[in-house]
DNA sequence: GCTCTGACTATTC
DNA sequence: CGAATAGCCAGAG
């Protein structure tokens, strides 16, 4: 495959991982290591920022549900755009993603 | 090749 | 529930 030819292996999978989400899905940082087999959470978080341009990052969330940090705005449109399922809740934005219903794993 | 940083997570106060 | 602390990994400088 290799489309996303940009940094290092895990980088590519990220990227890869990601944009092979499908509409109304969603997948956390620690799931999205998990399937590689790290537990590089944080690391997952690194590649969106860097290369989150060229995938779609707002399916990507926190533990929780949580958007990403300082994008919970921009990514509750996408939610709502697509029909992910949302929770009401005081936090961040004051929302939250229903993992539950739709997370999604390869 | 080492050090700093960060779109994280879990635990504790 | 909110703030603070520690542990974790990979990329960039």
């Amino acid at each position: 495959m290799a489309v996303f030819e940009r940094a290092g292996e895990y980088t590519e999978q990220v990227l890869d991982l990601v944009a092979r989400i499908p509409p109304g899905r969603v997948l956390t940082y620690g799931d999205v290591a998990w399937v590689f087999g790290r537990p590089g959470a944080r690391a997952v978080g690194m590649v969106m920022r860097y290369h989150g341009s060229s995938v779609p990052w707002w399916r990507v969330l926190r533990a929780g549900g949580h958007p990403p940090t300082g994008h919970a705005e921009r990514a509750r449109e996408h939610y709502e755009e697509e029909g992910t399922p949302l929770v009401a809740a005081a936090t961040d934005a004051g929302y939250r993603v229903d993992l539950d219903a739709a997370r999604w794993l390869p």
